[in-house]
RNA sequence: UCCCGAAUAGCUCAGCUGGUUAGAGCAUCUGACUGUUAAUCAGAGGGUCGCUGGUUCGAGCCCAGCUUCGGGAGCCA
């Protein structure tokens, strides 16, 4: 048994004629005598050239879109046009047959639609190849940064029993039978005889119990899948998601800022070095995708070129009522050109309002910054009012071109008296929350931290457009195949 | 959830003002060719026109409801 060699390795070596195996799948069979042969390893194929006037026909037949073969032979210098290298096959097995007739995925463009009903074999596809190996690389350059700045991983629960974030519907968990649902006498169900003795959910944020462990470790982050059972039907929401959170006591809203345009930078980069083959491949497909569209829609620079704007310029930082006076001032605005006209402070951004700043005036990612404290959550930090009396909290949100918010975060308000105010004016059980509070309680200290949509940076990486092309297996409304 | 649009062969699509036997390219199969690059050439097979009901002498086409998908909005990461 011949050891295989990956077709990556082959692909870069000049050392010819020596005999190797590849094992992989079969992407086309060319002139019957013209195997593309594609291992995962790389992007490319390798050509494998087998001599069929010497190759049993029901072998050859057997050679077909989607089969596993492995091949042995002579590794050339090709011969032909169109590739440097090629095997002169010597041996050929069929590892894996694949019917050609009933095979889905063919030598041609598919849309993407249809690769989204067959999630389990578009793999198989150049596209995401290329996308889930950069989701790969993004994720590893995630934990390199935080492990290099000495921030502690942090597994935070999937299942919680609070409710009281309010980041969105939540997901129950129960063993229950649900044709029979204990209930208390006054109808309600009886909770305590569920598995946890409570009603549960699949958490929609590890933030909370991030901060906790900010208060001792001093820097830690989060990595892992979020819930929210919304009916969002969008490209850019998943009722499973990835989400990184980070959080660092003695940090102020301008530290949490740098660190999070340091993150996506770095990220960004490493992707960039890592990757290149894959998003040289994805900016070529995107190009001839945007020579589809009419001129005015085509994006000014292709893909390439705008994540390295994106490293090259500092974010735009500005507060939103320094938006909000942009945005009022503008021309669409003023044309009554949005569908939300803006008039008057206080009002939530809508997202032509966001597009507009990020994508017509910027023109680069912009982070927004002091937003009203009534549209934000309860946890994040009390301005003091400004001199018209109008109240804000240290929010940031990172919003990018294509995609709007990509990251969300906040100083949290560290000062218990202030923090308990304003968890009853929202309405949000103190007692249920006593271990929360207990961080502002026992040595409080100031400290922030955001949540970084893992698939929504991958969306802005890869320049795929619709969130369900990121993830393997997409979960949306409707949708839990595979 | 709301607004708009779509659903016709394995895939991508055409199908006129409602009219008799629903087409093309690719894929598949058969044959030819054999240094191809989504190979090429010739031929063949392949359809419950998303589902349910309605209008009509007659529905792929018109109407209603449903389902699913796509785009946009909201919720957000």
């Amino acid at each position: 048994m011949f050891k295989r060699t990956k077709v990556r390795q082959l692909l870069e070596t000049t050392h010819y004629n020596r005999e190797v195996t590849v094992k992989g799948w079969v992407r086309t069979f060319r002139n019957n005598q013209f195997i593309a042969i594609n291992d995962g390893s790389t992007i490319s194929n390798i050509q494998a050239v087998i001599d069929f006037t010497n190759t049993d026909e029901a072998l050859l037949k057997r050679i077909t879109t989607g089969a596993c073969v492995s091949v042995t032979g002579n590794l050339i210098e090709s011969v032909g046009k169109g590739q440097q290298v090629e095997i002169k096959v010597t041996g050929l097995e069929i590892i894996g047959d694949s019917d050609a007739e009933k095979f889905p995925l063919q030598p041609k463009k598919h849309s993407l639609e249809f690769l989204r009903e067959i999630a389990h074999l578009r793999f198989r596809t150049n596209t995401f190849n290329a996308v889930f190996k950069i989701r790969h690389a993004l994720a590893f350059a995630v934990h390199q940064f935080f492990n290099d700045k000495g921030f502690v991983y942090l597994h935070t629960p999937i299942i919680t029993s609070s409710d009281a974030e309010g980041a969105g519907e939540m997901f129950r968990v129960s063993t229950f039978d649900p044709d029979h649902v204990p209930r208390n006498e006054d109808g309600s169900v009886n909770y305590k005889e569920d598995f946890f003795g409570k009603a549960t959910n699949l958490t929609v944020s590890g933030q909370l119990e991030g901060e906790l462990a900010a208060m001792a470790f001093g820097e830690v982050y989060t990595f892992g899948p979020t819930f929210r059972a919304e009916n969002s039907n969008t490209t850019r929401h998943l009722a499973e998601f990835w989400m990184i959170e980070p959080e660092m006591a003695f940090f102020d809203l301008d530290d949490n800022m740098d660190l999070a345009e340091e993150l996506l930078k770095y990220v960004i980069k490493y992707a960039i070095e890592n990757c290149f083959e894959e998003l040289e491949f994805l900016k070529t497909r995107l190009s001839e995708e945007e020579k589809l569209k009419p001129q005015t829609e085509r994006s000014e620079l292709d893909l390439l070129a705008k994540l390295n704007f994106c490293l090259d310029n500092d974010f735009e930082r500005l507060t939103y009522t320094e938006a909000i006076q942009i945005l009022k001032n503008s021309k669409p605005n003023q044309k009554k050109q949005f569908k939300y006209p803006i008039d008057t402070w206080g009002a939530d951004l809508q997202s032509e309002h966001e597009r507009f700043l990020v994508e017509k005036y910027f023109k680069k990612p912009v982070i927004l910054t002091n937003y009203p404290s009534e549209i934000k959550a309860f946890y994040m930090r009390q301005n003091e009012p400004d001199e018209q009396g109008r109240k804000t909290v240290r929010a940031m949100d990172i919003l990018f071109p294509g995609i709007g918010e990509i990251v969300g975060g906040s100083q949290r308000e560290e000062r218990l008296d202030k923090l308990e105010q304003r968890m009853a004016e929202m309405e949000i059980p103190l007692q249920e929350m006593s271990w929360y509070l207990d961080t502002r309680r026992f040595g409080t200290a100031p400290h922030a931290g955001f949540g970084l949509g893992f698939e929504r940076l991958v969306l802005f990486v890869t320049g795929m457009t619709n969130i369900r092309d990121v993830i393997p297996f997409p979960r949306t409304p409707k949708n839990a195949e595979f």
